[in-house]
DNA sequence: CACGCAAAGTTGGAGTTCCAAATCTCCACC
DNA sequence: GGTGGAGATTTGGAACTCCAACTTTGCGTG
């Protein structure tokens, strides 16, 4: 920590370090802008600037009228990727194995295909698919956002009456799902998610692009959203020599 | 967006549109302080609080004396995390196929377990360990930092005589890996990460916790930390019914 | 003793100003 | 035509100030 960079970076590099090494944990208040300019002898503005730097890094909260707080860290909970492939909602067994309540709604509706989604399927740009978007609670609050998008001509998107899996729903057709794939990237939250999701500042999501081929032909992909402050994904892969 | 909200705000969603709709392309200029307070008819704390913003979200980088640019979207390369498991560096295969020169450094040395190792290898605290440490490089700069944990018992670390691949190595004390669990999370990089990996502002890592198991035995366990802008990892799944 | 209210403290938005260091532009000079 | 330098811009750090909205605290009154 050379004196000669800013000296907000230095109010900033002491109060992560009393976070990360534990001298100041969970819930604990950090001082005011008013008692930092005293202690560390800088102005408002350094002082004020080195909090929205330890908020955009999610490592403390502002309460107005109240104080800045040490953030609590919430766990981080596995949601198992294969575990449960053949399964309407896989997130759904391991949501309640935590003993949260799981519930989803969605909605099917006719869409033309984007370029990326185009891409992604094989298909021609603006060839006709039903796109279905789901959203996920856990204990009601939204935990997960995903889009689906298969060819029109499979028809009969899921409904009330037919929540069959994807699996169940495409063997009736004759297409066998022989894969799963699953592309994970983190990014920025839209503003839309960070507002579905209720998500804290400075926390990113993990986008899961998964995509379920039938042989070499992608049959249905979707974008899947997730807080990434409070999941991990699972993945498994035995080994056989 | 209601007219009651902050003005900084105003600002911000107004370029971000801009950005994300295309009509500003990377390397687009964006409007500077003087500009912004002139064109919004916002003051400089405002104009500037909102390049704040869309640079910790990434969307836009400043150049000191030039201006501020939105951010070339460096492409996120696939990582294909099981196709090359049994290679000594899984990653190398997929570095060299994006036409980037692969090369890598690691360092072993003897560590005592900390309580989170201790738990993910099922030792008791402060156990021997052997803790290597590796820094993948694309083109010589510094992509994937990686920590692998095994039992001091496995002896004989990677070395440059002996750099053989873990399955290779464990065979020769009758250990037959038989299973890599991988789970996979987000989060802010450590100031020594953002360093090594010349992380731009506001980029999460990804942080794999990967984990080799014999039967019931973790027998190793690594901490594997990627630039979030640059790298998706790909995972894919065969279904078998 | 209990209750309510006022005062004090705190965050977050917003404005203004000054300055160092880097960069860019353009013109004059060779 | 090429080169160098002066001046104008621009970012990023820093200081100070004012204010609305909210929370906490503590005191005084019933």
């Amino acid at each position: 920590m050379a004196s000669s960079d800013p000296v907000y970076l230095r109010v900033v590099a002491d109060i992560r370090r009393q976070i990360v090494d534990g001298s100041l944990p969970p819930g604990s208040p950090i001082p005011s802008r008013a008692q930092l300019t005293r202690k560390y002898g800088v102005g408002e503005t350094a002082a004020r600037h080195a909090l929205r730097v330890l908020t955009a890094e999610g490592l403390i909260v502002g309460r107005v009228g109240s104080g800045h707080y040490v953030r609590e860290q919430p766990a981080l909970l596995p949601l198992h990727r294969w575990r449960f492939h053949d399964h309407h909602a896989p997130f759904a067994a391991d949501i309640q194995s935590q003993g949260t309540r799981a519930t989803w709604d969605w909605r099917a509706e006719p869409a033309d295909a984007t370029p990326d989604i185009a891409h992604r399927l094989r298909l021609d740009e603006s060839a006709p698919l039903t796109r279905t978007r789901y959203v996920f609670r856990g204990d009601g609050k939204p935990i997960q956002l995903t889009t689906s998008y298969e060819p029109a001509e499979f028809g009969e998107p899921v409904t009330e009456e037919n929540p069959r899996s994807l699996v169940a729903r495409l063997s009736a057709f004759g297409v066998k799902i022989t894969e799963v794939v699953e592309q994970v990237h983190t990014r920025v939250p839209q503003p839309a998610e960070s507002d579905a999701l209720a998500l804290p500042a400075g926390v990113n999501v993990l986008h899961v692009e998964r995509t379920h081929w039938a042989g070499d032909r992608p049959v249905e992909t979707s974008d899947i959203v997730i807080p990434g402050d409070r999941f991990r994904l699972v993945y498994s892969h035995p080994l056989h020599p």
